[in-house]
Order: C-alpha cells, then sequence, then structure tokens
DNA sequence: ATCGCTGCAAATCATTTGCAGCAGC
DNA sequence: GCTGCTGCAAATGATTTGCAGCGAT
C-alpha cells in the first residue's frame, strides 16, 4: 500500500517521448499556424508509425503545459503554434489561408472596462480577423 | 427552352418553407445563442417530422441571406442567432456556458490603422471573450 | 411543370477514446 | 516495476450530402 502525500494527489508527472519531443521540434522549425493532421503529416516524415491519436495526445499535454497556443478557426479547426510568440492576435486570408500574427491586442482598458461593467471576469479572449492579406487582393 | 437573362445566371430563387419559417419564429423568440441541434429539438416541438439535415440546409440559407449570425466557439460548435442585434461580440461563461453580447467593438481606428499596415484588408472579424459570469464568479 | 426543399440515411471530418503492449523514470 | 505513452482501431460529435418524392411559385 502506497503512502498519500500531497505530491501524489491529482498530479500527472510527464514524461518525455520521441514523439513528442519529434512534435514539439517540427513546431520550432515552422513559422505558421498547423492543424493537427498537417503537424501527424510532418512529423510522420521522420517518425513513419506515429498515429494521428498520440499527436493529438500530445498536443493537449503540450497546450495544457504551456509549450505550445491552440487556436480554434472559423472552419472548424483548430490550429497549433510554439508559444514563444506570446500573446498575440490573427489575420487570417480568406482566399489563401494564411495566417499572420498581430501583437496588438484590443483588450485595453476601455473594453474591459466595459467587460466588468457586465459583472463578468475574462479569463482570456480571442480575436481573429478574417479578410485578404497583401497577395491575395 | 428557356431564354437566358442575367436574372438567371447564378441566382437561386430562394422559396418560403414552413420548416424555414419556424426556424426563424423560434429563433425571435429567443433570447439565447443556440446551437443547430438545440433549434432542431426546439423547432420538433411543432413539426415533430423536422429533420437535422433540413435544420443545417436553412441555418445556411438564412446566413447567407443575412437574417441570422453564425458564430464559431472554442468548444467547436457554431451557434446561431437573429440579426436584429447588429454588429456584437460575445462573454462566454466558461462554467455555465451562458453567452452575454456586449456591442463594444475592437476596432477601433488605432486597430484599423495597424491591420493596414500589415497590407491585409480585413473583412470581418470575431472577438470572443471567455471567463465568469456573475452568477459563476 | 419547374426546381427548391424535405425527410431519411449514409458519408465525411475533426477529434476522442479503449485497449494491450511498450518505454521512461 | 510502476504508470505514462504508443499504435491501432473503433467510437463520438458536428456537420454535410445523395436521393427520391413533395411542395411552392
Amino acid at each position: 500500500m502506497q503512502e498519500i502525500h500531497a505530491d501524489n494527489l491529482n498530479v500527472r508527472t510527464v514524461r518525455n517521448s520521441k514523439q513528442r519531443q519529434a512534435i514539439l521540434d517540427m513546431l520550432s522549425r515552422q513559422q505558421s499556424h498547423l492543424s493537427a493532421e498537417e503537424i501527424y503529416q510532418a512529423v510522420k516524415v521522420q517518425h513513419p508509425k506515429i498515429s494521428l491519436g498520440t499527436v493529438y495526445r500530445n498536443l493537449e499535454v503540450l497546450t495544457e503545459t504551456g509549450q505550445i497556443d491552440r487556436t480554434s478557426f472559423a472552419d472548424g479547426k483548430a490550429r497549433f503554434e510554439l508559444s514563444l510568440a506570446g500573446h498575440h492576435h490573427h489575420l487570417v486570408c480568406m482566399k489563401c489561408g494564411d495566417i499572420e500574427n498581430i501583437i496588438t491586442c484590443p483588450m485595453a482598458r476601455e473594453i474591459t472596462g466595459i467587460i466588468e461593467s457586465h459583472d463578468f471576469r475574462p479569463m482570456h479572449h480571442y480575436f481573429e480577423i478574417y479578410g485578404y492579406c497583401h497577395k491575395c487582393q
């Protein structure tokens, strides 16, 4: 019988695995925002036996540990990128699908004031702008 | 042989149907943002034979004609509401799931300026704030 | 009489999950 | 050795689509 310490209550140890490392390496070489399927295809080149399920499970762990960011887009797909960039928002091209980051954030004093006047406690937010990039106008 | 006028090139006539009207009626009695499944369940009360496929097809037509607005939320589900409210954004409660509209829009001069300096032509945008509503804090 | 719209069922797409064996620590 | 992680395959959930008949104009 194992003793119960605070340390092993609700604590899941996260191990390293070649697959998780491969996903992370791949995303650091990548500038763009990739869907789970795209990540799967790219990692498969070096790791032919990796499964899409494993990719999804790792994307979730990496999101929880804050190493990557997940964003849901209007097409109903989530896309992922390294967290390095810090907090930012997206310009999504409706023609070529390209996604560019902008570091400007709308959560300014004026807007947080309005939100709090609704008795709402904001935790996070999404701000995605859809339109046409310089190549596609 | 039918003559070809500009009027019937690429123009799809939209007819009225009891099902479409029922969906619209239902949404006007409703204040909240409903998923396709919720709309289906609600309309089924008066229209027991309506199918979920019909609901989806009508939601698409009504969105295209601008009578309703569709928004994709982070849970991967789209939700719908009458267009009456005009342009607005959402406060989404992460506990009870309630969605409140705010008419404040972050697309101010400062931000559109930054976007255009990226050579990007914005068409529309989403701004959703996730957090806790007054009941759930 | 068109042809858009319907119900039904099957198909598709993104994502999740059960399971038995393998692999970090 | 414990237990998290994997590949595989099947399950789930949201949404779409093929089809033959019905209904609005």
